[in-house]
DNA sequence: CGGGATGTTGATGGCAGTCAAGCTCGGTGG
DNA sequence: CCACCGAGCTTGACTGCCATCAACATCCCG
């Protein structure tokens, strides 16, 4: 269809997504199926125990996927920034709930019609294969924070991983970070409640390491090293 | 090579692991560069940190891979079984230790060449993404308990995993299951002490839910309805 | 301004970690 | 065959961290 094809050509995530790795044929495979869907902050994309339907790419905004438990407690098992694959291809039914943190923009393909397009597409099904890995990766990671670190390591490497995905280069000191997550969402995502988040920003705000303004969504880091420190003590 | 396709052909996990994706000639890429490694119990295969030169398969035995914090707590990430994949493909550096738990067998594979083979041997690779995909699903459904869940929770729904794994069918009562690592290594992955699980056991002890035999690595599950209660209350 | 959502601070309690002692079981050697 | 030994498991006393409940502050938007 030309108007997907011509959206790809002139997408935002056109180098960054999953359809960067595939030649110029596998991105026309992917157009014909990817439809474009637009989702306002909280709405819902996929819930846990439906039908597995969707695999998507996001082209813009920030959602979260999320496990919960049967008496309502809530995970975050990963964020999803702009460029990243959303979605389980080849699982009938869907464990995670996916929802939007913020006005998001995404490209939807049927998960069927994807997989039927990932055969006959080596290089996508290569940089999925590599991106699987690396969310495989990083889960494993968190694993490790989830299980063994204490609340202000916790914290503190949060903030470290913002500053890391923001790439703010060399520069060590006063560095403004955005968080762009609820106070509520950060205690899911960390295995904490609000009000221990909070007191451990306060806590790095006592320590000098850090300075909050905007209702504690803008973070001033005032040195990155003392945050890593802190994330890693010995 | 004449033995090594000849050990494939009558391989224990012929039909379990990876190799099993894939059709003949692919299976025969793969034989040529397996090579068989047996590993002592307490045996290290990878380091964390080290470069990421090998995959594999495991034929039998059970291995843990870890990660590790920098003051020395150690999170089990995930255990392997006979017939699972073990490595990362297509990084350049192994961030986790893989350790043998017990005595076991692997099928080795030089990384760079796997990755070679895969390149030409779609099934294997569409194997492989599956299997990938599935082991991200656990680390994420781990991540929740981690995150939320409480010691009983945890060593409750360890028991009912096992249970599931060995795939004891219908039999809901007096089911006996070997609990196939020590008590440090449930604690490593359950995020908990050693001192917790033991308590927790003698908790599900007194509920009459289980008994323990052999030193505690025997545990004959009286009732898993209690069990499965335990790990998901309300 | 005013009101609701979001974030902070405070007081308290419980669950799990820590430290320390005893127990169990399997293996070994006399 | 039994005494001994050591690793792994259990139990106990205590502490400390984080969750909970509750009040207050701040921000944002109309």
């Amino acid at each position: 269809m030309m108007t997907a094809s011509n959206q790809c050509l002139d997408c935002a995530v056109r180098e960054t997504a999953v359809c960067g790795g595939g030649e110029a044929d596998e991105l026309a495979a992917l157009s014909q199926i990817g439809r474009r869907r637009a989702l306002a902050a909280g709405q819902v994309l996929t819930w846990a125990g439906d039908a597995n339907l969707l695999c998507a790419s996001v082209v813009a905004g920030i959602l979260k996927v999320t496990a919960s438990t049967s008496n309502g407690r809530e995970q975050i098992v990963g964020l999803l920034f702009a460029g990243d694959f959303v979605g389980q291809p080849f699982s009938e039914d869907s464990t995670m709930t996916v929802t939007a943190l913020v006005e998001s923009d995404l490209c939807i393909y049927p998960r069927e019609r994807f997989e039927r397009v990932l055969g006959n597409a080596p290089g996508l099904e290569r940089e999925l294969l590599r991106r699987t890995m690396r969310s495989l990766n990083d889960a494993r990671e968190r694993m490790l924070t989830l299980g063994q670190r204490g609340a202000q390591e916790r914290v503190a490497g949060f903030l470290s991983d913002l500053i890391d995905r923001a790439g703010c280069g060399a520069s060590n000191k006063n560095v403004t970070i955005d968080v762009p997550v609820s106070r509520g969402d950060m205690a899911d995502f960390l295995g904490l409640t609000i009000e221990t988040v909070s007191r451990q920003l306060t806590r790095l705000k006592a320590l000098n390491a850090v300075a909050l303004s905007r209702g504690g969504r803008t973070v001033l880091v005032k040195d990155r090293m003392i945050l890593a420190a802190l994330a890693n003590p010995d």
